[in-house]
DNA sequence: CATCCGGTCATGTGATCACAAATCCTGGCG
DNA sequence: CGCCAGGATTTGTGATCACATGACCGGATG
């Protein structure tokens, strides 16, 4: 019971099984856990300075969402993905992104535009440092910020669930990445949106979600 | 305690925390529970002759599919679906239904199209009568079983996450339907199932899972 | 008669404990 | 040297309890 005190962010209501479950979860997100790792109750409610009982909450919700996996016996992992579990997901990364990039493109103004240039420059950024985590968190707030436009909060849901899923092996994926070069695609994504061109965004969003998981299960 | 004679289902392992789960995850996708109400962990428990914690766990659970409603105060209730939210999820069972019987098209064996056509009748006789779950829990499984063919439980795990969020709204949908007609998009799917004509499949598949949720939104 | 305030009750949260099962380590046997 | 058995330990499960908070119902007051 040492981390009371509050960090900085949670305003008045942090329920202790909330704070656990948001910290696992961006951690998963962003490809902070390497898959096959076990995970333990009582370590993780150790690292978190609260009993088992928020720690069991928050993981039977991420195991709910699929970013952890539980054994028969209850054991919690974080997922080994084989290639066609991985392909299975790209096609539906695909298959999700590409309709909310479409239902924002009608409302995508020009604020909107800059600040995914803005997003866009920080992922380049994060690329040449090859920081792995940072591309893997600002790549998705590229994403966000685009279909949080859609106003369609149950498909960005299904869309997130997806990330968290992925997120072990992107990291991994990532590794592989021998390439520094800047995010051709998030600037065809850019460059059809600026021109109402939804073929074209389509096709963009398309190839941004496909590529980088083609290779991994190739 | 009384329910604790085996439902003649459960071989050895049956977990409390999972029994409830499930028993409660059928009753809300058939459409059993009826939007609104509030549940609590006390009940819960006493019904299923266990304590709290399970309780719980099972509601965290569904609520993390979108099948419960937690209000900020932590208190559960089936939830109340907007337009614009079961037109959202009308969608995506569009997109997500047509790419897995997409998918399954070519791996429709004619013993597939038999079962369907048999499950396609009891349809008919749950629809001649009037028995709104019976309706609800054979359409599924006709639709289920389809989908089976494709090979792609990640994608399939989705769309019965969309059923169950769209269940106890389906059930109200069914009050209004006053037509006795055997369901003919279903006689449609399985013709383009036969004849290997996956645009028509599309097709047949999109009409089905769409007109039932228009009226409801209309 | 409406409204607001009071307390009582129901409900979720989280800690702790007992228990069973699975895992792991170790020592002995082939 | 490899393999198996047996016990110690770790781990998840579920029950119970104390507590805080929000809901609900009552009456008193304007």
């Amino acid at each position: 019971m040492n981390q009371t005190a509050r960090p900085a962010q949670e305003p008045a209501s942090a329920p202790a099984h909330d704070r656990v479950y948001r910290t696992l979860r961006t951690r998963i997100m962003h490809g902070e856990i390497t898959p096959g790792v076990a995970l333990t109750l009582r370590g993780i409610g150790g690292e978190f300075g609260v009993s088992m009982t928020p720690a069991r909450e928050a993981v039977r919700r991420l195991a709910a969402e699929g970013a952890l996996f539980l054994s028969s016996s209850g054991r919690v992992t974080t997922p080994e993905l084989t290639n066609e579990r991985i392909e299975e997901l790209a096609a539906l990364r695909a298959l999700l992104e590409v309709e909310l990039a479409s239902r924002a493109l009608p409302r995508a103004h020009m604020a909107l535009i800059d600040r995914l240039q803005t997003i866009n420059s920080n992922v380049a950024e994060m690329v040449s440092k090859r920081d792995a985590v940072g591309y893997i968190r600002t790549n998705l707030e590229f994403h966000r910020t685009l279909y949080l436009r859609a106003q369609a909060p149950a498909m960005l849901a299904m869309a997130e669930t997806v990330w968290l899923q992925l997120g072990p092996t992107m990291r991994a994926l990532y590794g592989r990445l021998r390439r520094t070069d800047p995010p051709q695609n998030h600037r065809l994504i850019i460059a059809a949106l600026k021109a109402g061109d939804e073929p074209g965004l389509r096709l963009a969003v398309r190839s941004d979600v496909t590529q980088g998981l083609r290779l991994l299960a190739g």
